[in-house]
DNA sequence: AATGAATGAGCGTTCATTCAT
DNA sequence: GATGAATGAACGCTCATTCAT
């Protein structure tokens, strides 16, 4: 033994420190892949299309990322982050719980609108078995957020009695459902599908 | 579609002619296939895996289909229209259009639950480049039918005013979510999904 | 369920069941990989030489192995095991212990001469993470099929005493040494060395 | 050997000239390597692993070492070097050949139980394609310095006639067999096995 | 109709080595 | 002396599809 061996311990892969050059490559890495992952599908999107659409070599792609899969699964984390962060942005301060879930539809229906390719990365991966898991989480948090404040309405009698989580995952039903059907496949306008959705879900069908 | 000519001149993809045996193995392979693709994932599930799991040989698949795509995308087709079948036996006679709404979706929650790997597969499928276009063209089948009830539903000035085609998917969108994630996920009884699906989609969330 | 599933079960990846025609092929493979594997080293031999060098396609290969690492491991287990068969029959009928020794160097130090590609194999594996194990374990086999005679001889006062195993071991070393340094790398007499051996092994060096 | 001109003219790979810290990290990159590649494998060791667990950048490896391959090669060297060494100091100033050669097995067994770790690298190389070379020649050397002894053994008449080298490499091959497999594989005590090697090599099996 | 062997393009990943900073 | 980002050839392996029998 020589005394100098490095500090033991099972190492725990944590993120490897970068240079600011490096965080830009990573960044770089992941906003080109993203965009094509949504263009031609995950798995049709080889490596070699990603390093060289950014005109650099494989290893870059594994200096940055230890697997294909990994570097998906970060785009969909940082994109549940971002929207759920626009989320809580949109409705800080309001008081009215039934006016934070509309602001909160709002700013759902105008962040998919904004990042469609990663609208279409979050539904192909609610459906492929290597990501749904990630999903579903995400989706449980929204649906957990969003009951919080269905069951705030329901406390002052604004809002029917239920169970607020179900109701609260029956907006999100509507949301991601009309902004796949009308904004992504047919070009509408973010602001009025908003308002659709919001009439839909505040008052349903019958009159 | 004529179905059974002696021998096709020009090969238009033609369905093959099949005996009483060849039309059993074609729907055992449809059957045992989307099992496979929806425990495994599509592309996860090689056409090795499929005739190994059945005990045939590779001929036997190409005998059948043309290729992995064509025997997922019939997988896809007949289960579409068989839940569209079905509601329409379901609401077949009821004059009320409201009625039929609910009728048509107790008939969907049904179905679904009781053909949960089909629901797996179309929820892939929505998300997958390749399968995308064939989910939206059952997704506005679906959706027009259901306009058809809701806008005789306006006229009689029971459904409120709206865009019904909007309507009509703001409808399924409920369902579709509140199925896979009560249904599937967490395996919670169809009846009750659909009563929730039902008096979201009817009344909203405010008193 | 349709009843015709196949029979369940975890696949315990039983041996592909080949054709006489597959058989061939397999042999074919085992024996051509040998030899390179023997000439370029293991490391050095990727699965395309193998298959090129045969004249066929990669899938051939992955259709009767399952990866690299079994071909080799499986040239090794029936080289092990042919050696051992050879050296049952040289000293099968023969009653004297002694003799049964000096019979099974002599067939060892002849079968290494004819299938010096097999030597160097085994003698890579022996050093090498990945197959050290399933070296150690032929090497036990041997060991303790020499043991047995070694106790038998020291039963009737004809060899020293001492741990069998231990004596079997040396043995062992003696004519693995003497093989690959003078019959591989020298080029030397099976006949001769096996000789030497014998005598070193029966006298040893002192008067 | 030059050692330390100024700055090379001709670059033939004269070693650089290093500073008192250099020559430290250069053998703690020694050691750290040597270590790893016993315990993992010399091809399972990538150079990141060997730098990262020094906690060091890339380019100090090959600031010191111009690849890999060589880096390894200086370990064998130097270990071979080592034990001859030892084997020399242990003999040095008995004039009694075959003490001399008692002296030189206790030698070699004490040393490889002190330095498994090497005695693994030279287990390995010894069956490379790429190191085999390297290790031949020092084994040729062992043997001859072993031969010298028996040589003179036999001209005092104490050691039976025979090849001094062919006697040689018998001692080596029992040394190096019951080395690996007692006190490698199965942790025996490095004197035992020593005298078990010295009393089969003196005496062998027979009575 | 059916088998199972064969094809071969393509993919994810590794890693020795180089080099700008 | 040292860093860490970058290169790119090479590898093991997969699998949809074809085809001789």
């Amino acid at each position: 033994m020589t005394g100098s061996e490095p500090a033991g311990m099972e190492d725990h892969d944590q993120p490897r420190p970068l240079t600011r050059r490096g965080e830009l490559r990573r960044r770089q890495i992941l906003a080109y892949a993203a965009k094509r992952f949504a263009d031609h599908g995950y798995d049709a999107t080889p490596v070699s299309d990603i390093v060289e659409g950014l005109g650099v070599g494989k290893g870059v792609f594994y200096w940055y990322f230890t697997s294909k899969e990994e570097l998906f699964s970060e785009i969909l984390i940082s994109a549940q982050l971002e929207l759920r962060q626009l989320q809580q942005q949109a409705i800080a301060g309001e008081a009215d719980p039934v006016r934070r879930i509309e602001l909160g539809i709002r700013a759902s229906c105008a962040w998919l609108a904004e990042n469609r390719h990663l609208l279409v990365l979050i539904n192909f991966a609610a459906g492929d078995t290597r990501f749904a898991a990630m999903i579903r989480k995400g989706e449980d948090v929204a649906a957990t957020d969003a009951a919080r404040h269905v069951k705030e309405g329901m406390a002052q009698y604004r809002i029917r009695e239920g169970d607020p989580l179900v109701l609260a995952r029956a907006i999100l039903g509507v949301v991601n459902h009309l902004t796949r059907t009308l904004v992504l496949d047919q070009d509408q306008d973010a602001q009025a599908v908003a308002d659709a959705a919001i009439s839909f879900c505040f008052h349903g069908l019958l009159v």
